[in-house]
DNA sequence: TATGAATGAGTTTTCATTCAT
DNA sequence: AATGAATGAAAACTCATTCAT
């Protein structure tokens, strides 16, 4: 009756985890002990685990299991399953904010600034489950895992001023109305982008249709830029 | 992580909750046997809790001892955590699909019947905190446990045929664009009073604007309005 | 992650069970309120449960359940679940009694009344095994349950006696020899009979050959018949 | 039916257990840390709580109380009550056929092997009462457990092949009948030398004659080892 | 006579964390 | 730097029995 160790069972499917875990191993030679490589092994697998389960659900245990060293490393380098939680969130987060300021919007006509930025935002969340999950239960805690880690507010501040930058001269062009706040129309957009890949199993199971099946990702991507062009676009 | 048993400490801040466990008691006189009375004050505490803590932070313990009555009784009527959890979630998917039936959207002009439905969906959202955070939960679990809630899958339909009468009577009266499938319109339209409601700790701390503060609500309220209407008006 | 009441699972395959619960309803009208019924009821079920699980494995919800009465009642009339599995035990130590006064062995050659004697111990043991089950447990608990059972002494005697009468005659007529003892031939023939119906899991598991078998059951009459003829005959 | 934690109470009169628990501890020097030992400890432990109270009636917090570890230990290394009863019936079936390995019947006389068979086994449950306890226990449930254990099977053979070669020899020396089936006289044997010493509590108390008494156990020796070879042997 | 609801004390199991090597 | 064994505290769940009707 024993009961063998599962782990992350859940929501596993589909297009599954950016993280590989295990086989990191890169850089040069095979040194016995590389505590680089060892604390990033830990946080992938932690990374799936926490995403796949919880915070509360995660198993200290597991995530060792799934490791290459053990669940002593694991204390010894990030003190406890909590600290362990902070520093994948604050990994998870910092990969998102790197990504952004690749896109170079500003260089572009505000309408294609914007719906590439939509677009951009949309296959971020419809490729980094992982991301969505762990926000999802970040806010199951009251978000007071993330408070505590360091630069996570500065880091967003920088969506918000690239969609400032595209209303003002989306403005001055004459194509965008006058009247939309750069934070609300972040969370217009996230919204869009975030709720089809975080609700998509009761969504899925409600309706009988996964909004995360390949021919509705096209569908969904072309209908958000829509709504959100639609919504800033000035009506003459 | 210690924890004491103090119970459903996250997030019951801000509009609290709307069911009141302990002085249901409604009926004659406070009968010492009332099965039903006890049942629903047990599932109302459950309700607080999961909703606050998770399935996996839940505690049998903790909610059992908010109740009327003992743990053993809580396994008398439900057989198990999980099966507590079951019962509230078919509870609290009851309760907003019942909801939408009183709408009576049928019997107004397209755009006001999408108008009304749209503002209800906010309304009920920001209203229900307990159901969003249930929703979100269940997702963390793969939606598994309501899977296995009968009439579940069937509650849902009714929420597309109303948005497909309200689709069919504004294309026939040329206020509606043609092309708008009622499921997608459906998401798009959940996602945007869901996801300020289910992640606003997150967005709080990332941009020091809390979604779910009074001024910022009936803004909100009035932008997805604004957003769905645009989204499904005809451009002419 | 209900679990059911599946109760008495085990070991209840092959020839069950000989007492059938439930529609015992015997006697003349259906009287609304018949408590010798309900008694007989609640023993019935009883001797199941408890033959298939053990005194400790059994649970006196599992009983209660499936009889026509309630919980309650059964602490009415039997007290405590120790009670209940020692009015079964006197049932059936007082059924098996009663049948082997029908012999009347003594009205036969010492041969054939040895014959028949370990035939009848034979077919009963095959055919009882709610008996032979919870002789089994009795011993578990080192028989202090059924050392309280009044009459239990007195009753087996009379076996003795019989076995005393045939050795005797047998002795006379120069067929058995002189140096068996009663006692011990009555556990030769008992451990013969016993162990095959009793231990017949371990060992169909161990060996792949159901001792229970029909076609296993005559040869086994045969050869628990002849061994111990050959072990009483007297050698010339 | 109150307990408290007595533990292991009911038959442990008598020449009892084989196995000394706690004083294990060969081996060098008392290390701390001795994994071996740690398990070896609790499943002497065990042994003796699951053959006198049975799988239910075992108590997890009693094992672990007499142990030199805790109960975490218990189920670190054996999983749950189920796997650490498994693990016991393993052990103690192991020891049974592992001895009967060093008999050498086969250097014997087919006579004198059948009598040097007989009495090894006799002895065997004579002796080893925790065995026969397990096996009736096991019985109970339907031999569920041991089914799982693997090997079991293959172990059992041996006897049967210890017996074949026996009788082989005896039938071709003109001393034994050759219409007997190893596997029922294997049955026959074990019948014998069983029931003695599973069922002495009832049969004590029936009798007035506890069959585990020294005088009788000489005495029921020679009658079984008379019995069988009476059974086998070829009249003329 | 009969019943469904209720319960306290126990029982198995789990989990994050630390110790000895 | 790394490890497998060990643990105390808590968590889920069960059980025989009794109460109010």
């Amino acid at each position: 009756m024993k009961k063998g160790s599962k782990a992350a069972e859940p929501d596993t499917n589909g297009i599954t985890s950016d993280t590989a875990p295990g086989d990191v191993r890169r850089g040069d030679a095979r040194r016995k002990y590389d505590p680089e490589q060892t604390k990033r092994n830990i946080l992938d697998v932690a990374t799936q685990e926490f995403s796949a389960m919880g915070l509360t659900g995660a198993r200290v245990d597991a995530i060792a299991e799934r490791t290459n060293t053990t669940k002593r490393m694991l204390y010894y380098y990030f003190g406890s399953k909590e600290g362990l939680y902070q520093a994948v969130l604050e990994k998870v987060y910092g990969d998102i904010r790197a990504l952004e300021q690749d896109l170079h919007v500003s260089e572009l006509d505000p309408v294609e600034g914007m719906r590439a930025l939509v677009e951009f935002t949309f296959d971020y969340h419809d490729r980094q489950r992982d991301f969505v999950r762990l926000v999802t239960i970040e806010n199951i805690h009251g978000a007071k895992y993330v408070e505590q880690v360091k630069s996570f507010k500065g880091r967003n501040v920088t969506v918000i001023h690239t969609i400032e930058d595209l209303l003002a001269r989306g403005i001055a062009a004459g194509q965008f109305r006058s009247d939309v706040d750069a934070i609300d129309l972040h969370l217009l957009i996230s919204s869009l982008c975030f709720h089809r890949v975080g609700n998509r199993h009761t969504f899925g199971t409600a309706f009988g249709r996964d909004p995360s099946h390949p021919r509705l990702r096209v569908r969904h991507r072309a209908m958000i830029v829509d709504a959100v062009l639609r919504f800033v676009r000035k009506e003459d």
